[in-house]
DNA sequence: AACAGAGCCAACCGCCGAGGT
DNA sequence: AACCTCGGCGGTTGGCTCTGT
């Protein structure tokens, strides 16, 4: 049994599903800036939404909240989400925490379309396999599971197209950091990531 | 111009823990 | 202690948009 199954209680109220109407939204807004926000359920029976709490919730955080940020993932926050993703994995909430006006929902796509195409295309680069291939080998191999952390202050970030080009690839898996000026290179960081396991 | 595939992102789903009764 | 409700989280999906052919 679901339980966050919206409390309907007897009577089962309609509850819309799908992508927010314009007036919707204005209601959200319109009752959270003279309430504030409350219990969601609640929330949303007493603006007349018919919406989940959580929908309603996550409508908010995720896009209506006045300081939200949307647009480009800068180099610089890029570069904190690998960081703060190498630290914890896919706790998208507590790095999103880090990252003023972005949202774990905005971390987390971000996360599975830019990073892990590169981390696909650097894994291949690196053996010439199929990322599914290599991650059938990394599954199975303890030295994958270990979590690898670079510190932040010795990191000096590259510029943003050296970032977006093509490196060469490096000759062993887990280069030291020594070997490149003292910094990881982004594609280093790739590859740590991609032998996490992710 | 039309189609197919890839990319992107908003929203839903299911699980878990906290807090209240 | 057991149960219930709610908020929060991470994973997943559906559909729209973009891009290449």
């Amino acid at each position: 049994m679901d339980k966050n199954r919206p409390s309907n209680s007897s009577q089962d109220v309609e509850v819309r599903k799908g992508p927010w109407t314009m007036e919707e939204d204005m209601i959200l807004i319109d009752y959270i800036a003279n309430h504030g926000e409350g219990v969601w359920n609640t929330l949303a029976k007493s603006a007349g939404l018919k919406r989940t709490g959580k929908s309603c919730r996550l409508r908010w955080l995720n896009y209506l909240r006045p300081d939200v940020r949307r647009g480009n993932i800068t180099p610089e926050e890029e570069l904190l989400i690998l960081e703060l993703h190498s630290k914890w994995g896919n706790r998208w909430s507590k790095i999103a925490k880090h990252l003023p006006g972005r949202t774990d929902n905005e971390i987390k796509n971000y996360w599975r379309t830019k990073i892990q195409k590169h981390i696909k295309q650097a894994a291949e680069n690196l053996y010439g396999q199929t990322c599914d291939q290599v991650n059938d080998q990394a599954s199975s191999s303890q030295a994958c599971s270990m979590n690898i952390t670079y510190p932040m202050e010795n990191y000096s970030p590259p510029s943003f197209q050296t970032m977006m080009e093509p490196q060469p690839i490096p000759a062993a898996p887990l280069p030291a950091a020594e070997s490149n000026d003292s910094y990881w290179s982004i594609e280093d960081i790739w590859s740590m990531q991609l032998l996490n396991g992710d």
